[in-house]
DNA sequence: GGGTATTTGTCCGTATGTATT
DNA sequence: AAATACATACGGACAAATACC
């Protein structure tokens, strides 16, 4: 039975705390200044305990105020397996808590219109050639302002070609992407799939999201086939882990209960 | 435009080269001491770059030996969507590189069985009030021998007293539960529905799975219903993200098409 | 097994910079 | 402007794990 290092010590005397309430989410931890006295330990060392439960969100530090427990948002509930065509941006998410819950709204950035050269990720869901050039939609989507995800969306450049120029606008497409896509070249989705990943966010999705640098986000690619199952569309949407939750409903299910886990032991 | 910490811009270089390439996955950064040389920064300044990277998980550290580029598993994609009763253990499990993949094979441990109070949110998926008494059955998931993932299952203890007594004993039941619940009580699943979250990993998981402290997992809440839409099990699997994948089929969509991606620039 | 060199881990001290109040 | 609190960067010392002879 070794004996824990000490940062690891305090580390863990401090995740209790948080855990058994002692420490509220929103509070402020004690200086380091008098961690430092507390258990009689160096600054780096109260410095090393500290970015440990940093870099699990645990608490977050603000240079020039303290050092806080981090308190989490409402998390939204999204539901990856509703019937195609009937959604619109934003419907399909749930919240947790319904107290008080006023009903919230999605609302989105106007898109970012591009030509690019297929990835290869992307390439072979469209079952294009690498390298193809396609063109790519990017929104950042808001829920009540707060920053939600980041979704782009890729078509096959032929499409252009065919007709459907308005995906070249950075422009919203009122009436749907979809139903345009129905109406200008008579593709209608009959299915999707969702490929749900996670990884480390970047840079830009650390700024987008206010979140610390090493958090995970959840990347969904979502794959849009037409009534030939070809691919018409490929949708990256990424989510913060810390508030996004996803639903999937297989078969003769009931509404769902929402309900807050409680704190882990 | 303020410049970035010392140890920030070792970090990004170090990024660069991993990612570009130089330094393959695997292979062995210089050591702390070459590294000193190399960035003219003292050991602790180099460490904290270091560390950061680990954070990230692109790096781990192995005391005595030195530091290298982690080397991703190749994930397993497991299918949600998949019609109710068909499915055993491990079936809907595929794999992205197919390059001589012989099959693999999914075992998982001998169940650990115990009788519980119901946590708030077991409790509200099986509808029953917190703190009623349920049967836990707790297994060790692996494919080739790999650790896959934590699985426990939670049944209403009111099931054994009418009769299904064999959820309480601890090995497998073969025939399956579902069935077994079928055959016992008349119960048959009609539908089931998967929340998926992602939180970082305990210190249990941690030593599992064989991953970092901080690094994090899905947590996936399946919980199944019967004929009558009353919850008959609820299920919590927990998988590490740095190996697991998931895919969600709606309508009509075709064999999807396995692809990695490509590194991120 | 033992001893030694190498490499990372822990812990301390100090000085200075930057953000906030 | 001054005080407070965290961030960066340097230095040193010893411990623990590993590899090699």
């Amino acid at each position: 039975m070794a004996e824990q290092p000490l940062y690891q010590q305090i580390a863990e005397d401090l995740r209790k705390q948080i855990h058994d309430g002692t420490l509220a989410p929103g509070s402020q931890l004690p200086t380091e200044t008098d961690l430092r006295k507390q258990y009689d330990a160096s600054r780096n060392t109260i410095r090393d305990a500290v970015k440990r439960l940093s870099s699990q969100g645990l608490i977050e530090t603000r240079p020039g105020r303290g050092t806080f427990v981090t308190t989490r948002p409402d998390p939204f509930v999204f539901v990856l397996t509703a019937q195609p065509g009937q959604l619109s941006v934003g419907e399909g998410v749930t919240y947790l808590s319904t107290v008080g819950a006023e009903k919230r709204k999605a609302s989105m950035s106007t898109p970012t219109v591009e030509v690019q050269a297929a990835r290869t990720v992307i390439a072979a869901r469209l079952r294009v050639p690498p390298g193809t050039q396609v063109v790519s939609r990017h929104q950042e989507r808001f829920i009540d302002g707060f920053p939600w995800s980041l979704q782009t969306s890729f078509y096959p450049m032929e499409f252009i070609t065919r007709g459907a120029i308005r995906l070249l606008m950075a422009e919203d497409i009122e009436v749907g992407a979809v139903q345009y896509l129905g109406d200008m070249l008579g593709l209608s989705q009959f299915g999707y799939r969702d490929w749900i990943t996670a990884r480390t966010c970047d840079s830009n999705e650390q700024a987008f999201f206010r979140i610390p640098h090493d958090s995970t986000v959840f990347e969904v690619f979502r794959t849009a086939f037409d009534q030939k199952k070809n691919p018409m569309r490929v949708t990256v949407t990424v989510f913060p882990t810390d508030r996004n939750q996803f639903i999937v409903n297989v078969g003769d299910v009931p509404e769902p209960e929402y309900s807050q886990d409680d704190p882990p032991a």
